[in-house]
DNA sequence: CTTGACTCTGTGCCTGGGTACGGAGCTTAT
DNA sequence: ATAAGCTCCGTACCCAGGCACAGAGTCAAG
């Protein structure tokens, strides 16, 4: 057992992410700061690092840093409100899912009336962008 | 037939964006300036209108403004490097698609773990976003 | 006890795609 | 000829999510 203290370079490696990652969500009270003792460094709790993890978590499933505080802030307790947000959430990328399945079937379309066309007659994807 | 000479403003209306867009799009060589008479205002061309609509097109199809800026530079001749441009980017926005489903799948069943569990023990969303 | 590695704090910078503003100069209608 | 309303130009600012750096303090090993 490593008895190090969790200093900040100690709980960024440990949470996987920069130090200066913790020092900006210590900015945007994200997660707080531990007391400074008087003399020395800040010595962080494994509450921190699950928080950082939880924080890495729900990033990659596209909530903003805004929205973690919220969710955060919430806790386990109210289930209700939590659900909503995670629903709103899903709104959103269900839509930006749309979105991104139109643009790839047009430039799949692009892509292959550039193939089925004869050369020497200027590129259809250009022709089809310049159009509408 | 308004002769109205083609401002800035006129311009910015004619292409659907603002004046500052404009002035933006300037700044990065995206279009370019016509010469400034030496006394007055610049004038416009129906050409710059045109590339104001392509370039809004392309925007919608994903492509950022320095990849506009290459499809514009490749203008209608290789369309051999407008394919590839065009297929590198539908790679890209593949690969995002499948990051959104897989997110949109998880958070969905976040959500309906939250429908199908008792209350009173605490919400399930937060708690598997915790694990992990 | 010195050296090297770490930390703390504040601030500035970065990306992309613009938006906003302020003080000129210009143009057009009255 | 003058006021309103445009344009020009440069600069600064916005968003999120950090990264970078300088100068001073601190800690631990040799």
């Amino acid at each position: 057992m490593s008895e190090r203290p969790l200093t900040i370079n100690l709980t960024a490696k440990k949470a996987g992410i920069g130090i200066e990652t913790i020092r900006y969500y210590q900015r945007i009270g994200l997660i707080d700061k531990p007391e400074k003792p008087l003399s020395g460094y800040r010595v962080y709790s494994t509450d921190t690092i699950s928080r950082l993890h939880f924080i890495q978590r729900a990033k990659e499933l596209g909530f903003s840093l805004a929205e973690i505080s919220r969710l955060l802030a919430l806790g386990d307790g109210s289930c209700l409100e939590t659900k909503e947000l995670a629903a709103h959430k899903l709104e959103i990328i269900k839509s930006k899912l749309q979105d991104l399945q139109s643009i790839a079937s047009t430039l799949e379309k692009l892509i292959q009336s550039c193939e089925s066309t004869p050369d020497h007659q200027g590129c259809p994807i250009i022709t089809a962008i310049a159009q509408k």
